[in-house]
DNA sequence: ACTTGACTTCGAGCGCACTCAAACATCTAC
DNA sequence: GTAGATGTTTGAGTGCGCTCGAAGTCAAGT
């Protein structure tokens, strides 16, 4: 007895909406979801798993396109593996460097409201 | 003797393209640039300042609807001043938050690396 | 003066990632 | 069994942020 779930409840479990998920399975990205007996979709808990890797890579800003050739590495057997290593790898590290330049531009905001909020106290004071 | 740059200039300068300085210009995120005696933009120092702060909140995932409500805040006078610090600190956090779903991502990311490289080691000394 | 390349405006077009609509089927609770 | 919510497919529509094209003007080198 395996629960599964509705595609509002895999949309509720995963963040990812109904529509989206339909969506990500037309376009290839999420191998075909088993139905129920009225052609109804039943998501598993290894779907829910794939569909929350797929939404963590969108959240890290991969590609639709890119995620879409993972994907088909997957589907095309374990020999793939090295290239899919260095898909993510790649992705790892954009994310770092995204990550730092995050960092930096943190900084620059602080700055910035700093610089505001020594204007306004000046204000303050002058008023 | 103030130095200005054309507009190809302040693109290489500034990492945004001549294309999208005119757009930013034209939807009001840039005050109307000076103009040299033939009608070609001139972009002072203060300009490209302007452009790179902007840049730098595009960068940083806000909405060009919202950078040009902080502009307008900023054309509006001194009296906005408290309402600039709001927005900038209300996108401080924001980023903040998305550093630290990054950092998150970025641990499942180098663990699904790790697995994949586990599961490399294994086919090899299966081989 | 002439050529070559950069610049101008303005509207149209594009790529991305959804998001929705319509017309219809099925499931759930009463 | 019937109402009302939820599901289905397919194609079309949306919002965002550029990006480009056309037609014309201007600047810089020779």
């Amino acid at each position: 007895m395996t629960t599964t779930y509705t595609i509002q409840d895999a949309a509720e479990e995963t963040g990812v909406s109904a529509h989206t998920l339909r969506y990500y399975e037309r376009i290839g990205l999420l191998a075909p979801v088993g139905r129920g007996p009225g052609g109804h979709r039943r998501y598993t808990e290894g779907d829910l798993g794939s569909v929350r890797f797929l939404s963590m890579l969108r959240a890290t800003g991969m590609p639709i396109r890119e995620m879409a050739e993972f994907v088909e590495l997957t589907r095309a057997g374990d020999h793939t593996i090295p290239w899919r290593i260095e898909v993510l790898e790649k992705h790892r590290d954009a994310l770092r460097s995204r990550m730092a330049d995050d960092a930096a531009h943190l900084a620059a905001l602080d700055r910035k409201i700093s610089i505001y909020q020594d204007l306004q106290e000046e204000a303050r004071k002058t008023a």
